[in-house]
DNA sequence: CATAATACTTTGTATAGCATAGTATTATGT
DNA sequence: ACATAATACTATGCTATACAAAGTATTATG
């Protein structure tokens, strides 16, 4: 239980985070559902749980930076939602990515402090 | 209004963010207090809120990552609380920044993806 | 035919950033 | 002497998100 602290920390690191990284996969991959970003993201070392994809995928699709629709596999299996990025999301992501590459360059810019 | 969702977002993404930044000061400077890491961290690019600076001290300082002393300045003023880098403090701070660092190579690896 | 895998939904909890208002002391200008 | 600004910290209420856990439904597998 040492670091129960940083495990929580670690979650609200996150927010913000997660969002810029399902933009960028969804520009780079044109289309994707729950499911595959679950993995996609999990693969590139972000695990991440269902509990927080699908309802921030709802989030973003509500505050218009996706879009969506429902697809029935022609192979079969579970319908599937896929989003793409919307203009308004497209818009964002460069925004957000500058602001996150800024929080970089402010952690450099603090370590270079001197008492 | 166009961008009220973009500003929520940015204060979601703060959100852990803002105490990596003050345990780097901490280490850095060795001692600070509130006013003092107001003004340090706004000459930095990171102009924060009164309201969300002063709990987050308190919260870090419950957490047992900081330690704290009042120090009545010789000169006059307001006595102020100064803080400090714990042990643990010291402890959590590089484990802090490789997370962060590793989040920064996870969005470069993303932003590699093909569709 | 049971089980696992795929795929999405819903609910409840904890936490952090922010706005706002409040308290208190010292310095400054007239 | 007195109002105002600057310094410095505290407290309250609001909103939003990550996560755990449980639930629903379909398809594939042994």
């Amino acid at each position: 239980m040492e670091n129960t602290t940083y495990q929580k920390w670690l979650a609200q690191l996150r927010k913000g985070y997660l969002e810029l990284c399902v933009l960028i996969v969804l520009q780079r991959k044109d289309s994707s559902y729950g499911f595959e970003l679950l993995q996609l993201l999990g693969n590139a070392g972000l695990p991440i749980n269902e509990g927080t994809l699908y309802p921030l995928l709802n989030r973003m699709f509500k505050n218009g930076w996706l879009t969506s629709h429902w697809v029935t596999p022609s192979e079969g299996g579970h319908p599937r939602r896929h989003y793409q990025l919307s203009d308004k999301g497209a818009e964002l992501l460069p925004q957000m990515l500058e602001t996150f590459q800024l929080n970089q360059h402010a952690v450099d810019v603090l370590k270079e402090l001197t008492s």
